[in-house]
Order: structure tokens, then C-alpha cells, then sequence
RNA sequence: GGGCUUUUAGCUCAGUUGGUUAGAGCGCGCCUCUGAUAAGGGCGAGGUCUCAGGUUCGAGUCCUGAAAGGCCCA
């Protein structure tokens, strides 16, 4: 016996259940031990951090990561499936900040940075409850008691021995480079960072006079949109290939002055105004050209003020002439490293003018701007000045404009490991596939060295000591290393700060004390340095390491491309030289209902449990899997979830509950070693279900989600729709004969199968249907689908011409639905005949090898083909364009023509006679195949017609009195079927009929007594009116009434 | 400004190496079937396949350009 099973679907019961169920039998650590001497599988989890709540687009990543560690575990692999978290980094700090009300870095020194990092220790972990919760919800199987944490020793101590191999390897330097930085938080900000706080601004917009020194009354015309930067100013490049004019104008006091600037721009520059051109010269003849300073507040260590030629000069805005100053530019800084220029550093970190710069001093450098301004009127040079709005980076946290600002800080030089960088990505198999050349391959393209210090405080702090006396520098990559160092046992220090800033040891130069840098490493460095540090690695579990080396498969949202998916494939090209992963499935971000990007302060994030609670994790997965490609960015609403519930899951869930109600009532169960006398049925449904196991399996191994997910759906509406509703009979009959076996076991072997194939995806689901259906009836089966193995397809059950063939039969009884409405003949009146045409010869034969089929599903007496030389009064023939157009090209459309010109009949009872046509067009001959051309038939009256394409369907619709009866017949057992029903008399109920009907029906119900009493389960009909006690009913149709009650027996 | 990507029915999405009548589901209207079904079937309304050029006998599909949305980067 199976478990029986409601038809009443509770999901959330069910799912219930289940967790209960793998938490009870302990599931998922079985499915690790049990596969311990299997072929690894290497998953990483891609580490988030618990201080915000997980949202829909967690789930959907969770989801994605799911499948294949499910897949693999079932074909025999031992997938370890470690959890990580992801601890430390400003966000985390930022909550602290908040909570504790502070605004800049001064207060947390003040407030102690022991104390801040013990809040950002626990803030790291705030939602970590939900996270779990939801983890389990969603059934995202990974091991989150083993889980790695980022901000323990262990995982530091084997990060700062990666940083030891790159500081052996001279890839970890410190560089005077310009970054964005944020004045009020006082730290240089990652791109990462910069990119989220673009936005619109008004910025002066600035013509200045650069006056030449050797040339009187003559100026470079300078364009820029900060004023503050102009102090600094130690050169103006110039294209070398750009095309300049020296042109004259006139000023207000009838004077002339003389300005150099790019041609193209002129226009912009002068608009109205009338100059004379006097000269026309290459950008590189200006080289060298010197000219008076600006400012001279600060001391020139090098020759300065000169132009140079730089390639970055654009004559799209400005004057094709761009002011440098090397302190506050990237293209500055490299023009100026070339150039052998001077830096001028005039502004203080916290983004103030320095001392030196008198008039300004103290001065916020954004403040100056219009003060600068005046300066320069003053003094004749300022040419013009207004607005320009461009996008500026604002820091993300704070609003502060960023200053780009050259600051001592840390770098790893991946730069000169690009092309390593770029040659082990195409080892990598992306999905979607265009980011591997597309958005990756591109940023690896433009790699520039990572820059990795940051001026903060809750981080893995960078391991590298200096002598406070001669500025040795020394880069620790172990404990033990610091306490031989130190002559202490370091083993019980807190790598965090500020206890290893307060660890010194004595230069090994010197004799000096040994401080360490102030700076902490990117968070992405901590990710990305996953797969060594989970493990503390090289320090232990060195085999665990190794068998967990590279990942087979990561995957994350596309925001991860220059986050997780660089760090890990930096530092492993770095490192080892090797790719870190090898499949990744990189998802596209989650939209709401109206497509937008989901965000707290829209305020338009759907909470995951809102979704779940109404539908189930089953149904959540199952959108997330089917919607859209997995690459593409998805709109996402609890409605579109429903949608699933309602046509996949009901429609496997009836199905099942089909199957156990009539199996229990027969006492059905799987007997070993019975080949079952399977039908055409069932043979065409064992074809599909063969078909979709390999189709499944392909997609799977190729990481091809949707392909392993929508074809299911498409089977199990094969199964439900078509299958069963074509076999039900066959389930209900009375006598148990091998063709009813046959059935129970085809429907037994596809649910079974569906539950396995279901298991990656739909885990809860494809649990339930297997507790019920295997495993408590098969004895010694594995205690849980997820420790069942992949079902293995049988070639030899897959028909492809079975598959056609029954596409076509489906085909044929859509048109005879069709035709039925259309003669206003609803189903439940036979019909004596229909009869149908194809389009072709091959497809002829269906007609009659199904006709069994097409008579009981259109409720007619007599199948066959149209007749196509006696019955058809017209045809229509239609060149097929794929054929003839391939093979005749250009002269398609003659053929084609000459073709529809000919008798349309003659052709086509050529055709239909498996013959060909002859063509002459311009004087040449062609042969026309019967399989090119499409032949129509329209039949003659006294059918109702329906067709689609070149199937049709002709009915003869005219009723004999026995088929009006046996109509009539049906009516009535309809009626007692529904009276049955609401009666809630179990389906094997016999029962007793009392009838009071009109004389037509009468008749009818006593010719087919036989069959309204076996349709009904009927042990005596009486002709009598029913007791008011009994359930009953009175009803109409066909113009006929009846009065029916029934009891039980 | 650059890179990637998307644009097909009211909504969510399919659409094979280019093939002439562009599909499905949901929703809507009418009809129908049901002894598993919250379902199923049929008919109908609903499309300038974002736009403009081009290649081709033939373009939703290929090429060029443009527009709009999204993401990433400046």
C-alpha cells in the first residue's frame, strides 16, 4: 500500500514535512559520507556577509548553487559543499558607525579601536540566524557548521602567507599613485566603491591664460573643471597629432592678445566672436614650449611648466590643451613619471589647502574654487568661467566629493601577470558565455594593479612591518614567523587591530623598532583568497586543500565580476599560476514587477519569506530556474511564483494522486522481473520519458539550466494531459489483465523517474513523491532521493518516430475538438464518423495506426482518412519555401508561381499518388517531389470542417437515433457521476439508481442499461421516483428531465 | 563617454543553420470536458517582432546605424 494522498495540495505541509525528514535521518550528511570514496566535485560557496538581511536575489543565487551539488551527489560524487562568511570590510564598519552615532574616523580612534572591532565582530553576524533559517528553508544544501569565517586567525594567517608569496615574488609594493579619496573618511576608496556613488554634477568649467615665456601677449588657452587643482599645475599636454591655431583677437581696450588652441575647437571656444587665425601647427611642435606658472607657492625640484604630448588629449571638450597636476590626475601622474616632472602635493589628506598655499590655507579645496577664481580675474589671466555638468564620483557612504589625490598605498602588480590573467580565463567555461570574453575578458584586458591598503580599521590587516629608523620593510607570513621575530609566542594574538599594531620587533637592518603599516587589505582579497584560507593552508589540511583545488563549479550574480570572480582568479594566476574555477553560472540581477533594480531605498525588495510562505521553496526554485535564462536579469513577483504552483506542481501532484488512488485500490505494486504487455500508449509515453532523462542529463553536464528544467514541464503536461486522461479506463477497469499492469507500471516508472530527475531542482517535491513511491515500497532502495542515484536512460525505449507520430495524432485531435465546436457538437454526443487529411504521405498512416485512440478521445464511431480522390472538392497546394527555396534559390518565386498557376487538383492527386510534378520555367525543367509541396484538402459539405495547416478534420455530424440515445445515455451518467461526487461516496462505492425520466430518456437509459450501470458502478437501476432522504437531483437536457437519487449499497 | 546585455501579445517569456500564416503560459470573453485535477480542451479579441537602412528569391533571425532600458566601467 502507498501512503494515500489527498488531492488537496498543501505545499507548505509538505515541505514541512520533508525538512523534518532529512533532519530526522540527518540526509545531508549522509550524502557526504556516503559518497566519501566517490571522484570529488568542488564547489565554493561564494562567502556573504550576514550584517543585512538575505534578500530574493540570495535565494536566487542559493538556488542556482543548489543544483549541481544535488546532480552530482546522485551520479556518485563526493561533493564537500562548505559554507563561508564574509566578515570583514567597511560596509560592516559603516553599521557600526551608525549604531554608534559617528560620523568620522577621529571618533572611532577616540572611541578605541578594541572596542569598534568587537562591534563590527558581532555586527558581521547580526541577521546570521536568518540566514540560516532561510538557507534551510530553501533547502540550499551547505555545511554551515564548518562554514569559514573570514576574521578568524587561521583564515588571516593563510592570507598573509599568500601576501608573503607575492611580496617574495616583488608583486606587493607600495606606490605613490592617485586615487579616488575621500577627504572626510580619510581613506582611498576601491573602484568597486567609487562606481556606486556617480552622480551628476556642477562643476566650474574654467578657460584659463597660460601666458608663454618667449612669445609677448601670447597665451595657451587651458580648460578645466577644478580651479583647486590649478596650483599644482606643473605642465599642459598637448596631442602630438591634434591640429592647433595661434589666433588673434581683439580685447575691450582695442589691445590684441594671442591664444593657442586645438581647431576643432574654435567653434565651442569663441562661438560668435571673429579671430583671425594666424598659425597652424601639430601638437607635437608645441612640445617643450614653455610658460609662466599660475602659482608659485610651492618649490620646483624639477624643470617645469612646459608642454607635453600626452594621448589621452581629446578635442571633444575644453581647448585640446589639459592642464597637469600631477598630485591630482591618474594621466597626470603617468605624463608627469614620464615627463620627469615635479609633483606638487598642495592640499592636506583631509582635503584642505596646505600652509604653503597662503591664501587659501586650511581652505577646503571645493570651497577655493570660486576664491581661486577671483584671483585669476584679477590678475588677467582667467578667460572665462561658467558651469559644467558632468558625472562626478561622490563617496557612496558619506556624499563627500571624491579628490583624485596621489596617496602613498599598497598595490599587487597583477599588471604584469595580464596576459596569464587573460590566457587562463579562456580555460574557464563561462555561462553565459559572452561574459568570458565579453565583461570579464575585457576588465582583464585593462588590468591595472590591484590596490589593495585601506586606511580603515575591521579588516585583515596587512602584514608588513617598517622600521621607524630606516624605513626597512619586512612582510610577515606566519605567527610562528612573527614570534621568532618577536622572541614570544604570538599563537594566542588577535591578528586584528590594534593588537598586531602593537607587536614590534627590531630591524633587521638597524636595530630599529619594527611598526607595522597602517593599513588593512581589500575584503575582496579575503574572498578571493578562499581557497587556500578556508583550509589554513599551507599551515594544515594540506590534502584538503589539494583535492578542493580548483573549484568545478562557482556561481554568483554578474555584479561579481570584478569582485569574487577577479579575486579568486587573480590570486590564483598569482599564486599557482592555475584557474580557480571551472564552470561558473553567473546570474543576472533580479528586477521587481516593474523592472527595476530591487533596493532598499526604493524600497521595492520583495522579502523572500513573503514568497515563500505562500508558495513553497519548491515553486520559488522552480520560477527562478524556468523564467529566463540564468544570465539574464529577471522581473521578479509572489504572483509569477503562483503561476507554478498552479500549472507544474498541481499537475505532477494529480497525476501522483491518480496513481496512489487507483494502484491502493487495486492493491498495485512493482514486481520484479514482470515485463509488462506494454500499449502504443505507453510506449509512446516510455519514449518521451526515456527522452527527457537524456535530455536532462545533457543539460546538466553542461550546466544548461533551463534545459534542465523546462522540458520536465513540458513531459509532465504530456503525462497528465494526454497520457493518463487518454488511459484512464485502463486504471478503472474491474478485471486486472497485463494491460492494465502495463499501465501502473509506465505511470509507475514515469513518476519515479520524474521524482529523481525533479531531485536537483524541485528537492522537496521530488522527496515526497519518492518517500511515498519507492521507498517505503522497495525495500533496500536508498532512504532518500537524495542519496538515490541518477536514473540512467534506456536507449532502446527511445522512439524518435513514435515521438512524431504522436505529435501528429495530438495534432489530429486538436482539429477534431475544433471541428466539434464548430458543428456545435459537444463531446459527450457520438458521432458516427470523422474523417481526416494530412499533409503528407507519410504521415497517412497515423490516421489508422492510432484510430483506437482519436475514436475515444473525440467520442466517434469510426475513424479514417479522407479520401482524398472522392471526397475532397477543392485542394490547395502550397510550395514548401524551406525545400524548394534551399534547392532552386533565385527561382523560387518562378517555380513557385508557375506551380500555384497549374490545376490545383491535378497536382495535387499527383502529389497525394506519391508522384512528381513537372515544371517548365523560362525554358528550363524541374521536377517537383512529393515532399515539397504541401497539399490541402477542403472537403465536400456534409461534414463539419475545422483544419490547421494541413491537417483537417471532417465530422458527419448527422445523429441516428441509437447515437442520440447513447447521447442521452452519457447525459445521464454524467449526472450520477456528479451526484456521486457530492455525495462524497468513495469512488468503489456500488450503488443503488432510482429514476423518474421522460419517455425519450427512459428509453434510452433501458437500451444502454448496461453501460450507465458499469460507468456508474450500479448494481440495480429502478424506474421509480427516489425518497425524499436520498441524495438527488433533477435536471435537464436535450430537451428531456429527469429525477435520479442514489444509495449506497 | 566606453564595454557587455536586453527590446517579440496587456503581463512573463519561446522562436532551431534565414523559409513566406511569429508561438506558449497567465489574464480577458464565449463554448466545452471531467470518476485525478485549484486543472484540461476549443474558439475569439490582443503583434508596425523598438526604429531606419542594407544583404538575400526570402529577415523576428544576418550586417550597419540609431533609440530606449539594465549592469559594469570611466
Amino acid at each position: 500500500m502507498f501512503k494515500p494522498v489527498t488531492p488537496r495540495l498543501d505545499v507548505n505541509k509538505i515541505e514541512e514535512g520533508v525538512l523534518n525528514l532529512w533532519k530526522q535521518e540527518n540526509v545531508f550528511h549522509r550524502t557526504l559520507e556516503e559518497r566519501k570514496d566517490g571522484p570529488n566535485y568542488v564547489f565554493y560557496e561564494g562567502p556573504p556577509t550576514a550584517n543585512g538581511r538575505p534578500g530574493v536575489h540570495h535565494v536566487l543565487a542559493r538556488a542556482f548553487k543548489d543544483i549541481f551539488p544535488r546532480y552530482k551527489t546522485m551520479t556518485g560524487h563526493f561533493v564537500s559543499r562548505r559554507g563561508g562568511w564574509d566578515t570583514h570590510g567597511l560596509p560592516v564598519e559603516i553599521e557600526v558607525e551608525k549604531q554608534l552615532g559617528f560620523t568620522n574616523k577621529q571618533q572611532i580612534e577616540d572611541y578605541g579601536i578594541d572596542k569598534f572591532n568587537a562591534l563590527c565582530r558581532e555586527s558581521a553576524f547580526t541577521y546570521i540566524q536568518e540566514w540560516e533559517k532561510l538557507t534551510d528553508r530553501i533547502a540550499f544544501w551547505v555545511d554551515l557548521e564548518t562554514a569559514y569565517i573570514t576574521f578568524k586567525n587561521s583564515f588571516i594567517e593563510s592570507t598573509w602567507w599568500i601576501l608573503k608569496q607575492f611580496w617574495e615574488k616583488d608583486l606587493l609594493y607600495q606606490g605613490f599613485k592617485v586615487v579616488p579619496y575621500c577627504p572626510r573618511c580619510g581613506t582611498p576608496l576601491s573602484d568597486h566603491e567609487v562606481a556606486q556613488g556617480y552622480k551628476d554634477a556642477d562643476d566650474p568649467s574654467v578657460f584659463v591664460r597660460m601666458r608663454l615665456l618667449d612669445e609677448p601677449d601670447t597665451s595657451f588657452l587651458v580648460w578645466t573643471t577644478t580651479p583647486w587643482t590649478l596650483p599644482a599645475n606643473v605642465a599642459i599636454a598637448a596631442g602630438a597629432k591634434v591640429d592647433y591655431v595661434k589666433v588673434e583677437r581683439v580685447l575691450h581696450d582695442d589691445h590684441t592678445e594671442k591664444l593657442i588652441l586645438a581647431e576643432a575647437l574654435l567653434e565651442k571656444v569663441f562661438g560668435e566672436e571673429e579671430v583671425t587665425i594666424l598659425e597652424r601647427f601639430k601638437g607635437k611642435d608645441l612640445k617643450g614650449r614653455q610658460y609662466e606658472p599660475l602659482f608659485k607657492f610651492l618649490p620646483l625640484e624639477k624643470p617645469a611648466h612646459r608642454v607635453v604630448l600626452g594621448d589621452f588629449v581629446t578635442t571633444e571638450d575644453g581647448t585640446g590643451l589639459v592642464h597637469i597636476a600631477p598630485a591630482f590626475g591618474a594621466d597626470d601622474m603617468a605624463v608627469s613619471n614620464e615627463e620627469d616632472l615635479p609633483v606638487l602635493m598642495t592640499v592636506n589628506p583631509d582635503g584642505c589647502f596646505k600652509e604653503e598655499v597662503t591664501p587659501w590655507a586650511g581652505v577646503f579645496v571645493k570651497e577655493a574654487d570660486p576664491k581661486i577664481l577671483e584671483n585669476l580675474k584679477e590678475r588677467g589671466l582667467l578667460f572665462r568661467a561658467g558651469t559644467y555638468t558632468h558625472t562626478y564620483p561622490f563617496c557612496w557612504r558619506c556624499a563627500t566629493p571624491l579628490l583624485y589625490y596621489a596617496r602613498p598605498t599598497w598595490y599587487v602588480r597583477t599588471s604584469v601577470y595580464k596576459d596569464r590573467l587573460v590566457a587562463l580565463n579562456q580555460k574557464i567555461n563561462w555561462y553565459p558565455e559572452h561574459i568570458k570574453n565579453g565583461r570579464f575578458g575585457n576588465w582583464l584586458e585593462n588590468n591595472v594593479d590591484w590596490a589593495l591598503g585601506r586606511e580603515r580599521y575591521w579588516g585583515t590587516p596587512l602584514p608588513v612591518w617598517q622600521c621607524e629608523d630606516c624605513g626597512h620593510q619586512h612582510c610577515v607570513g606566519s605567527v610562528a614567523e612573527l614570534s621568532t621575530l618577536t622572541g614570544k609566542d604570538q599563537s594566542e594574538l588577535d591578528l586584528h587591530r590594534p593588537h598586531v599594531d602593537e607587536v614590534h620587533f627590531k630591524c633587521q637592518e638597524c636595530g630599529g623598532q619594527m611598526q607595522r603599516v597602517p593599513e588593512l587589505i581589500d575584503v575582496w582579497f579575503d574572498s578571493g583568497s578562499m581557497p587556500v584560507s578556508q583550509w589554513h593552508y599551507p599551515f594544515e589540511n594540506e590534502e584538503q586543500f589539494k583535492q578542493q583545488f580548483p573549484a568545478d563549479f562557482i556561481c554568483e550574480a554578474v555584479d561579481q565580476t570584478r569582485g569574487w570572480f577577479y579575486s579568486l582568479h587573480a590570486i590564483s594566476t598569482l599564486l599557482f599560476d592555475e584557474v580557480a574555477y571551472k564552470n561558473v553560472i553567473c546570474l543576472g540581477l533580479i528586477l521587481d514587477g516593474e523592472g527595476q533594480k530591487m533596493s532598499k531605498t526604493k524600497g521595492n525588495v520583495v522579502s523572500p519569506w513573503e514568497v515563500l510562505d505562500k508558495n513553497g521553496a519548491d515553486a520559488m526554485r522552480w520560477y527562478l530556474y524556468t523564467a529566463s535564462p540564468p544570465g539574464q536579469e529577471r522581473r521578479f513577483s509572489s504572483d509569477l511564483v503562483g503561476e507554478v504552483l498552479r500549472n507544474f506542481t498541481l499537475t505532477l501532484w494529480n497525476t501522483y494522486s491518480f496513481f496512489v488512488t487507483y494502484a491502493n485500490l487495486d492493491g498495485w505494486k512493482p514486481e520484479a522481473g514482470v515485463t509488462p504487455e506494454y500499449s502504443p500508449l505507453d510506449q509512446w509515453v516510455r519514449s518521451a520519458l526515456h527522452t527527457l532523462v537524456r535530455d536532462v542529463t545533457i543539460a546538466l553536464e553542461n550546466y544548461d539550466v533551463l534545459g534542465a528544467t523546462r522540458p520536465i514541464e513540458v513531459f509532465v503536461d504530456q503525462l497528465s494531459n494526454w497520457y493518463l486522461r487518454r488511459s484512464r479506463r485502463r486504471f478503472w477497469k474491474s478485471e486486472s489483465d497485463g494491460d492494465k499492469y502495463a499501465a501502473y507500471a509506465t505511470l509507475y516508472e514515469a513518476l519515479t523517474t520524474i521524482s529523481k530527475l525533479l531531485a536537483p531542482t524541485m528537492p522537496f517535491m521530488a522527496e515526497e513523491l519518492y518517500q511515498n513511491l519507492v521507498r517505503d515500497v522497495e525495500p533496500g532502495m536508498p532512504d532518500s532521493v537524495h542519496l538515490a542515484f541518477w536514473p540512467a536512460y534506456d536507449e532502446a525505449a527511445i522512439n524518435e518516430e513514435l515521438n512524431r507520430e504522436m505529435a501528429v495524432v495530438m495534432k489530429l485531435a486538436s482539429v477534431g475538438h475544433a471541428a466539434r465546436n464548430k458543428a456545435n457538437r459537444k463531446v459527450r454526443q457520438p458521432l458516427a464518423e470523422a474523417a481526416f487529411s494530412v499533409g503528407n504521405v507519410e504521415e497517412q498512416k497515423v490516421i489508422l495506426k492510432y484510430a483506437d485512440i482519436l475514436e475515444d478521445e473525440l467520442n466517434v464511431k469510426h475513424v479514417r482518412a479522407l479520401d482524398a480522390a472522392t471526397e475532397a472538392v477543392a485542394y490547395e497546394i502550397k510550395p514548401l519555401p524551406k525545400q524548394l527555396g534551399q534547392k532552386y534559390g533565385k527561382n523560387f518565386p518562378a517555380i513557385r508561381c508557375a506551380l500555384m498557376a497549374l490545376d490545383a487538383e491535378k497536382v495535387a492527386k499527383t502529389l497525394l499518388a506519391d508522384e512528381s510534378v513537372q515544371l517548365e520555367v523560362n525554358g528550363e525543367q524541374f521536377d517537383i517531389l512529393p515532399e515539397e509541396v504541401e497539399v490541402r484538402s477542403l472537403a465536400k459539405e456534409g461534414y463539419a470542417v475545422a483544419s490547421e495547416g494541413a491537417y483537417l478534420a471532417a465530422l458527419v455530424t448527422d445523429l441516428t437515433p441509437e447515437l442520440e440515445k447513447e447521447g442521452l445515455a452519457r447525459e445521464f451518467v454524467r449526472r450520477v457521476q456528479d451526484l456521486r461526487k457530492s455525495a462524497e461516496f468513495d469512488i468503489s462505492d456500488r450503488i443503488k439508481l432510482k429514476v423518474e425520466a421522460s419517455p425519450k430518456l427512459a428509453k434510452a437509459l433501458k437500451d444502454f442499461e448496461d453501460y450507465v450501470m458499469a460507468e456508474t458502478l450500479t448494481v440495480e437501476m429502478k424506474a421509480e421516483k427516489p425518497s425524499e432522504d436520498l441524495p438527488q437531483v433533477t435536471s435537464e437536457f436535450d430537451g428531456e428531465t429527469v429525477t435520479v437519487g442514489v444509495e449506497r449499497v
